[in-house]
DNA sequence: ATCCAGGGGGATT
DNA sequence: AATCCCCATGGA
């Protein structure tokens, strides 16, 4: 098996963070999907091992290329996500196929991480060809053009965002996403947004985990929840300012910003939940 | 402005 | 075991 150098990642942070889907565990490490590849990878403290893809390919995949000390030393004037930061050190964003992105982040309008997971191996496993890693098997993703059959994406109870996979199919290919890297980032945004069942959330997810907008701020329900809190004085304030005001604070980390302040809320959030069901058992 | 399309999972009753 | 609530797009 070869290794890489890897300071200043974390394996299972970085897949377990709502970015990606199609992964599972395996041996001391897991086995990933990304397109048409099907690899291990394990951490062994500051080196990746790996089998099935090449190392340049994880190095794109992880941004391994990414100055991860000094962006977070650019995160420090704010004191929220540089301590999420500093205990979730090593997160870092991913760069997907675009096109699997697109499909992956459709399926996640209105809908949870479980869910999600299903839809998109659901899907692999009916549009795409097989692959296998030794003795481990699994799907290729799809690509564009071959999501052409409503009652096999009805099957992979995607529900009413059959019709929305059926026009992405239609209306996008990796030339034309690939083309929208370099256009400002509103453009990309418009014409993500021009697609059926794609709004700014699930736009802003497709810019920054696969098209390099690491500028890109998605506005989810935790990010929304957790802004709200800690910088509008608990205050209402729609998703669309959150954006705006994320972008002018954070520049270009915005994305990165927006990671630390994901898993910082939805680790909140799990505690809350656990606080509250362990007070309704006791006294209170 | 409100409801619903479709659906799994977790919490609650 | 039945029933709410979550999720964050678009059309009626």
């Amino acid at each position: 098996m070869n290794t890489i150098d890897a300071p200043d990642f974390d394996l299972r942070l970085t897949l377990d963070s709502g970015q990606v889907f199609r992964f599972r565990p395996h041996l001391d490490g897991f086995l990933v999907n990304a397109r048409h590849r099907f690899f291990y990878v394990e951490q062994r403290t500051d080196r990746l091992a790996f089998d099935g893809v090449e190392s340049d390919f994880l190095v794109r995949y992880f941004r391994l290329d990414d100055d991860h000390a000094a962006m977070i030393r650019a995160l420090e004037f704010d004191p929220l996500v540089s301590d999420a930061a500093r205990r979730f050190r090593g997160l870092r964003i991913v760069r997907q196929d675009p096109w699997e992105c697109l499909v992956t982040f459709i399926c996640s309008s209105i809908s949870n991480i479980p869910k999600i997971r299903m839809n998109v191996e659901s899907i692999a496993a009916s549009f795409g060809d097989p692959v296998r890693l030794g003795a481990e098997r699994s799907w290729q993703f799809p690509s564009p053009g071959c999501l052409d059959d409503e009652g096999k994406l009805r099957a992979a109870k995607v529900g009413f965002r059959a019709k929305y996979l059926l026009a992405a199919n239609e209306r996008a290919d990796d030339a034309w996403l690939d083309g929208l890297r370099g256009l400002p980032i509103e453009s990309a945004r418009d014409a993500l947004m021009a697609l059926p069942g794609i709004a700014e959330k699930v736009a802003d997810c497709v810019l920054l985990f696969s098209l390099d907008f690491t500028d890109a701020f998605p506005v989810d329900v935790w990010i929304h929840r957790i802004v709200q809190r800690s910088y509008f004085r608990n205050r209402s304030v729609s998703p669309a300012r959150v954006r705006e005001w994320a972008a002018r604070r954070f520049g270009p980390l915005a994305g990165y910003a927006e990671s630390f302040l994901y898993i910082e809320a939805r680790e909140r959030g799990s505690q809350a939940r656990r606080a509250s069901a362990k007070g309704a058992t006791a006294s209170g």
